[in-house]
DNA sequence: GCTGGCGCTCTTAGAGTTAGAGTGCTAACC
DNA sequence: GGTTAGCACTCTAACTCTAAGAGCGCCAGC
């Protein structure tokens, strides 16, 4: 059997726990003075040089207490936290932060990874929601001059999406407002990653009279379509991991802020777990992103229409309150699921 | 008369320079060999005493060489610094970087922070552009349901800002498509500062028949109208900073990043040198954010159609290559005026 | 006005020492 | 067999001391 006897669990919980408050790593006499001298100090040992030997904690020197291992606190998070909830005045914070209406998504997606970040005194993130899986309300095509076309992309929950492309003739007005009827018309409620396809089978069909027509709408569409947004994020609150004592560390500093500078690298992440449900736990390396080895991702995809549509989360140092913080990155992931719906 | 004797302006551009390179205080050797002993050593130390008195320079502690002050940098950057050009190779990188179409105004925004900041290897950040001063071009009106309308302004020269307003009634399509209209033949080519007080004039001279029209056009002009974005700014690289070797000092780049976390008090630090034409320097504490007193920042307004419309430039530690970051913010805030030009 | 020389100061690095924390092991106890 | 008390051992962190080196200020003499 390879599960821990119930008093290695207890040492374990204590450990994991105590260390993320104090920082300095747990001695045997912590624990047993945490259990009312229940056990000696020997005893506590005996478990603890078992624990060392399997891998759950490690010791930074010989003289020094343990302290938790990835292992160790992957065995923590998945079966022995405390069960978490939001505590009441968070999630009225929360809601107070919505209550206002927002100028627009962008705006949302700022306020939303700030709300991360403050509460939960690590660095918030939020990766901006993906349009193919939106239907379609309206595009905009507005002549800029210069053969230059101005398209503004709008789906049905008002986020939207401009793009200035270079055309290859100058397009009349009359032109451009027929081409901008027929897309509004035939596009109308479409899933935007319907559309490309859509447009390219109606254009096979076209009779000769609007081939021409269908041509350069097709064009439009395919040099001005919105899919550059799941590249995007917006990251605050990084100065609260900095903060942590375990960053004093110039050297693990500047390896931490050269990833957050490159926001490729989050986004890469967090995709490496999108597609699974409910709230992800990254610890340390189980990420494979050496850079960050000293810190753990929490993230949880959000949901429009029951469709997941983008990540958000939470950057810590890898010794921080898991409860706490998965709880949070629940809340939030669904609260703003919410919001982006109501918006509708 | 205030001013320094020609050896002390040779003595003070010698510890400037060299202090920028080395990071180590400058001893009065060093400098006797910069001039090929041309002075002996004791001969320095004497200049370098009255430099000191002056309060151009200081010394750590007793036996060390000595470092510019903040308003030694001033009298080098003024008096002493050699005149700077843009290197070719970075005319040409900046000119590839720009070269290839740029999505949107944004996009383009992000991309010059990023070419400030690399270039420079400290932080760059770019303040997005006024509307105010830009000229309207389209405004497009699309009902999301449940009272809400998205708002969407267009300027004359492509930029883009949307936002989603409550409105107390649900207007008709057609009603809506009227208002359109209406807005985008009054309002076509004027400057989006005079939108305001000419609608607010229409509508007091309006018959009864449009009075109804005008004033609901003129609520939504209101609620829509697109100032938000000079608060808006976008940083990149500070991770450079965190790099030189003086913020290995934990609590420096605990206060550093406090600041560059919290974009207002950037944004304030270059509103305070608004309206002074080209590129403005401010050393050390001559900004007054304590928080960044070991940082300089070089801005410089950018220009589009003779009218600055927004500031842009870089934030580095106090000791750094003065003459080629000027020189660098310089060129690109032209650059970058050029090209929110071209893009008409 | 310039310079060589000398004494002074202060930092930095290294060595040595000590106190304290915490372990591992063993032998004895229940 | 599990538990515990006791003790030797190890390693760190803090402190002191010392010596070397960098650089200055000052002064007397050119």
């Amino acid at each position: 059997m390879n599960d821990l006897k119930q008093r290695q669990k207890d040492v374990l919980r204590v450990i994991v726990s105590t260390y993320v408050k104090t920082v300095n790593p747990v001695g045997s006499r912590t624990i047993a003075k945490y259990y009312q001298n229940e056990f000696s100090p020997a005893t506590i040992r005996n478990e603890m040089h078992d624990l060392e030997e399997r891998e759950y904690i490690s010791q930074p020197h010989t003289s020094a207490g343990r302290v938790p291992t990835d292992k160790g606190y992957r065995y923590y998070v998945d079966h022995l936290m405390p069960e978490s909830k939001v505590p009441v005045h968070v999630a009225a914070l929360v809601a107070r932060e919505y209550r206002e209406r927002i100028d627009n998504m962008e705006a949302l997606v700022e306020r939303t990874s700030k709300i991360l970040s403050t509460l939960s005194e690590q660095a918030g993130f939020v990766v901006f929601p993906v349009f193919e899986e939106l239907a379609f309300k309206r595009i905009e095509l507005t002549s800029l001059g210069h053969f230059r076309l101005l398209v503004v992309w709008v789906t049905h929950n008002g986020f939207i999406q401009d793009r200035v492309i270079d055309m290859k003739e100058e397009i009349p007005e009359v032109e451009l407002e027929r081409i901008s009827r027929f897309l509004n018309q035939e596009l109308s409620g479409r899933l935007l990653a319907e559309i490309e396809p859509y447009l390219a089978q109606k254009l096979e069909r076209a009779t000769d009279a609007l081939r021409a027509l269908h041509r350069i709408a097709s064009l439009i569409v395919r040099d001005s379509f919105p899919k550059t947004l799941e590249r995007k994020l917006s990251v605050q609150g990084s100065r609260y991991i900095l903060e942590q004592p375990e960053f004093k560390d110039w050297e693990k500093s500047r390896r931490l802020f050269k990833i957050l500078d490159s926001k490729e690298s989050l986004i890469d992440l967090c995709h490496a777990k999108a597609g699974s449900v409910g709230v992800q736990i990254q610890i340390g390396s189980e990420h494979h992103c050496d850079d960050i080895r000293d810190c753990s991702l929490i993230t949880a995809q959000y949901y429009v229409d029951q469709k997941p549509t983008g990540t958000l989360g939470i950057l810590g140092p890898r010794r921080m309150r898991y409860d706490q913080t998965i709880s949070l990155v629940d809340f939030v992931s669904r609260r703003f699921g919410e919001w982006l719906e109501k918006w509708i």
